[in-house]
DNA sequence: AAATAAGACACAATATATTGTGTTTACTCT
DNA sequence: AGAGTAAACACAATATATTGTGTCTTATTT
């Protein structure tokens, strides 16, 4: 593993620690001495998303997480929450038979596993994936919450 | 690591490959004895992007990546020299000293290295992030390409 | 300001991963 | 169709990573 602060490519491993989906090593450059981290993980499923205008692309775990955090932020939902409720839509999107979904689906997944973990991150994702067109998409949402659980 | 299958948390390597920026793994699972595939890197670096609209947002590789795929389909350049140039880029990223960049810097940064590694990848990236008006503009940076190298 | 959580660090005993070599398969560009 | 590339698989000899335990620091949230 090449250092990142010299580019030299002897490294050694001073730590490591694993969690569910992930392994963190803390990594000593042999050279510099200098020390970074790195993470272990499964490779995204190989799943194509068809957007709205047809246009397939490759799932990126990145790209969906970025989304998902941004729905999440500042409110009170842990990252590892977060990462196994990634892992979970993960599962589902290796189990496509035709390695295809139409974005609209993911989003709804997303929204369910958001709804399970903080309702005002649900909201927000849905917000932006349903394009809700006014504020009268939020209060039907909301009222629809406020239903279900006081 | 978790099995991607079975969820089973033990899993060995049955290889291991190391490149330039990462090393690739190919696990089995102790339990169904699928086998899956894991990717160690370097954490991307701790920086945010300025949007037009003064947002910022954490660096995502994966994201950025995207967007460079997206311009290089089709186009004669190895996986291995896009990640060698993203490396390039985080090593600029990592150096910054507030952590923060305009996202139209990065995208000036990419669109540099792109020219290095192909002109229509480098016209199609710049096309999208500086938002070329017109067919014009177009026109403009292939001139500028063709007096340089025919 | 206090409490909590996450990451960084150290160390020691043990278990597991790495790497060269070579073959096969799958995919993509010409 | 052919060339070239990348990934998957196997095996054997060797080197390196893992994991518990505990401490310290830093950032975050109330």
């Amino acid at each position: 593993m090449k250092c990142i602060f010299c580019n030299n490519t002897e490294t050694k491993v001073v730590d490591s620690r694993e969690s569910e989906d992930l392994t963190r090593r803390r990594r000593e450059c042999l050279i510099c001495q200098k020390r970074f981290t790195t993470y272990e993980r499964a490779e995204d499923p190989q799943v194509y998303i068809i957007k709205k205008d047809n246009r397939r692309e490759l799932y990126n775990r990145g790209k969906l997480k970025g989304g998902i955090l941004k729905a999440c932020e500042k409110r009170p939902i842990s990252l590892e929450k977060i990462d196994i409720g990634i892992n979970k839509i993960e599962s589902k999107l290796r189990t496509l038979e035709n390695n295809e979904i139409q974005s609209k689906l993911l989003g709804e997944e997303v929204a369910k596993m958001l709804k399970q973990l903080d309702k005002v991150a649900y909201i927000r994702f849905a917000s932006v994936y349903r394009e809700f067109e006014d504020i009268g998409d939020f209060k039907k949402e909301i009222q629809i919450l406020s239903k279900r659980r006081g």
